[in-house]
DNA sequence: CGGGCCGATTAACCTATGTTGTAGCCCCTT
DNA sequence: AAGGGGCTACAACATAGGTTAATCGGCCCG
């Protein structure tokens, strides 16, 4: 592992970029966010940030790289969970737990941010509006794994594939890692398998039939996708779960206040439902 | 629906009974929580309490009862993503979404408490601990949803039936639902299907099998395992993703200042990692 | 008492996907 | 240049699980 300064300004960061199209944060926050991605660390390949069962470990914040989280069975089949890309949080979710019931695996050489768990107590003690934030990336997260859920009951292997494909490149224009359809995709066809609970021989077959129909275009890895209402279309894709659209403005409303302490008294009760 | 009052005290609620399991929490946090539970509905079985797609509702603690959460494609498949049960939160991620990307359906009668979303930026600003508990309780959520994952990807029909049981023994036992391997299963076997990601037909062959090598008996809706022994090493299950352990001491030691304003100056940096 | 509906059950048959095995390619190392 | 490892590709065969359809029992309701 390879230690380095931040390169980049805050307003740069994928994080960043991610939480403000959810909250316009203030300039208290921002320097916050930038003091969490202080320590920055290099990663190769094929390094486990995080591993299942393990007791304790720094939050990582993915700055730049690819990154699966994975479960395994006692028996070696595997199931990857989610990819992790730049702008996601690594571990955030352990700190609240004894140990880590999955582990993480860079794909690329990564830089990550990387801070100790007694942070996140801080954090919600004193930036409630960015532990809210936090907790919409984490709601974020679970809405893509359940939706994968959906994929792996209920959806064929082509499906599955057009789906996951279509979900990728989503994702990765946020933070301006796709253009104009194509992307790169730093993964074998095994970790395709793993993260569509199909075989290797199978992901192959279905590849190659989404080839043929045109749909997509391989060359090594760099994916171009042709006709993206098409193979939306071919995944059922409904991209309400990715839950892009900004922050209803009631719930800004209710975090815009300054923090309070509690007090014991509860704050106003007037707007309760409907008596 | 139906208005009641809360009949029981605010420490014998599910909800309380889980969230104790994770922090020791103080008296101000106690009676902010019962107020959040004050306003009781109850609600008849096939009951949707959330809807797919649907923009706004109130925040709902399930105190008593079951439903499950469920995404289904356009062409009519389902997949239950969950089953909720007493001391589970609906719709709490909901709020910080513009709308629901699944739904909520009751299977018994339930009660639940019911409150506006904006009193969770109240929650985030006033009791950073309970918030933080909350987040808790989502993560968790979300480590049962990615076992599921890991069941419908990598485990046999089999396997992931016998999981499934064990879990929500496991889960049932925490809010005193179960007692001596037997509980109440009020759900039909479509909905075991959805579940599990099988077809109706093939979840009633496996449950056969499961009854025929005498690790469970049915008698209605009343399962019974008779040796959960056996039955979680068919499932291959691993508890450890249900984080029933106490929150580390570190963690409860990170949140036990008093909450503080923010200030622009950052708190303490001394616990940086080792340099 | 006679529908009629819902859910459980089972049989017979079918297919999507898994398994096994072989080959070729690319890229590294020596 | 030879060898080896990792990955893609694909053919041949095997099977877990899906589909269709029929039966049965319980329960509600007129």
């Amino acid at each position: 592992m390879t230690r380095a300064p931040a390169s980049r300004a805050i307003e740069h960061t994928p994080l960043w970029l991610k939480l403000s199209s959810y909250l316009v944060l203030s300039d208290e926050e921002k320097s916050y966010l930038s003091d969490l991605e202080r320590t920055i660390v290099r990663e190769p390949p094929r390094t486990d940030l995080l591993q299942q069962g393990e007791r304790y470990r720094d939050v990582r914040i993915m700055r730049d790289g690819w990154a699966i989280r994975h479960k395994a069975l006692p028996d070696g089949r595997r199931q990857v969970v989610n990819f992790v890309l730049p702008g996601d949080l690594i571990g955030m979710y352990c700190t609240l737990f004894e140990s880590a019931d999955h582990s993480v695996t860079t794909l690329t050489a990564v830089e990550v941010a990387s801070f100790p768990p007694e942070r996140i107590g801080e954090l919600f003690r004193s930036f409630p509006r960015l532990a809210a934030a936090l907790a919409w990336s984490g709601a974020r997260e679970e809405a893509i794994v359940a939706e994968r859920l959906l994929s792996l009951g209920r959806r064929t292997a082509l499906e599955r594939t057009a789906h996951l494909i279509v979900e990728l490149l989503r994702r990765l224009s946020i933070v301006n890692m796709a253009a104009d359809g194509h992307f790169v995709l730093p993964v074998t066809q095994e970790i395709l398998a793993d993260a569509l609970g199909l075989s290797i021989v199978h992901i192959n077959r279905t590849l190659r039939r989404l080839r043929d129909s045109g749909l997509i275009e391989l060359n090594g890895q760099r994916i171009t996708v042709n006709d993206v209402r098409q193979l939306a279309s071919v995944g059922q894709f409904d991209e309400l779960y990715l839950h892009l659209i900004r922050a209803p403005r009631r719930l800004e409303r209710a975090f815009s206040g300054a923090p309070q302490h509690h007090n014991g008294t509860r704050p106003d009760g007037e707007d309760r439902p409907k008596a």
